[in-house]
DNA sequence: TGCGGTACTTACCTTTTCGTAAGGGGAATC
DNA sequence: GATTCCCCTTACGAAAAGGTAAGTACCGCA
């Protein structure tokens, strides 16, 4: 049991996204299985540094009940199972592309900002 | 302190867009100033049916501090505090409307699949 | 004199989220 | 024969986020 119903009564369009894409890692699995369109489990582990099995998992489940993941098994031995996007996962993928940019505008102005303040060799 | 430091080292701008508008009332806040140009503290916590003046005032302080709200306090009596959207709040807002329209969609998708389950004589 | 409205702040508590560590079952590898 | 890899699951605990309720200082209104 992760979120429970996950069927709110959304203000808007933005509450009703933003809730699918909340998590710590669900942006970063959107943007890694949009770039390589398939991934196994541990391509995508390795693919996100700093990541538990458990939170993967998790998300990876929620994300497929949400209806942007498809899982595949394969009965074989050991065990492969392949995630990528389903259409509403790539329809969500673009929809987040000015968001993005927009992301990254932000870092750059951070950054600016942080070198005045930050030092690289500070003791 | 609501969140610290706020300079994390992103992996790519979903990321960084996603810090800013991850908080139960943020897209909201920034629809509801979208919509009216400038609101009041009272005005806001109206039109946002729920919400608590502490997760208000929280929320509002972390998006100036994010420089997406701009706050103008009047010294009056009664105190009177005008909220408006910065450019970077205006542009964040235009990032957002793919995302919104996503989630419009969604919600169709939703409703259209709830109906089987809650009430069906219903509007 | 008491009440409601303004825009908060503070303390305290519950809920949600995230992380860590361990286990599991079989097969290939060293 | 011990280890590693695969894809998880479960238990436990810490941290973050969110909610509730009360207090603050001032004023207009009845």
């Amino acid at each position: 049991m992760a979120k429970a119903p996950r069927i709110g009564p959304y203000i808007c369009g933005i509450d009703a996204a933003l809730d699918v894409v909340s998590g710590k890692w669900k942006g970063l699995i959107l943007w890694e299985l949009n770039a390589h369109r398939v991934r196994r489990f541990a391509e995508l582990r390795r693919g996100l540094p700093g990541v538990s099995e458990k939170m993967l998992t998790q998300h990876l489940r929620e994300m497929e009940e949400d209806g942007l993941v498809h899982r595949e098994v394969h009965a074989e031995v050991p065990p492969r199972v392949e995630y990528s996007l389903t259409e509403h996962g790539r329809t969500l993928n673009q929809a987040l592309g000015p968001l993005g940019a927009w992301g990254s505008e932000r870092m750059r102005r951070e950054n600016s900002e942080v070198v005045d303040v930050a030092e690289p060799s500070h003791g």
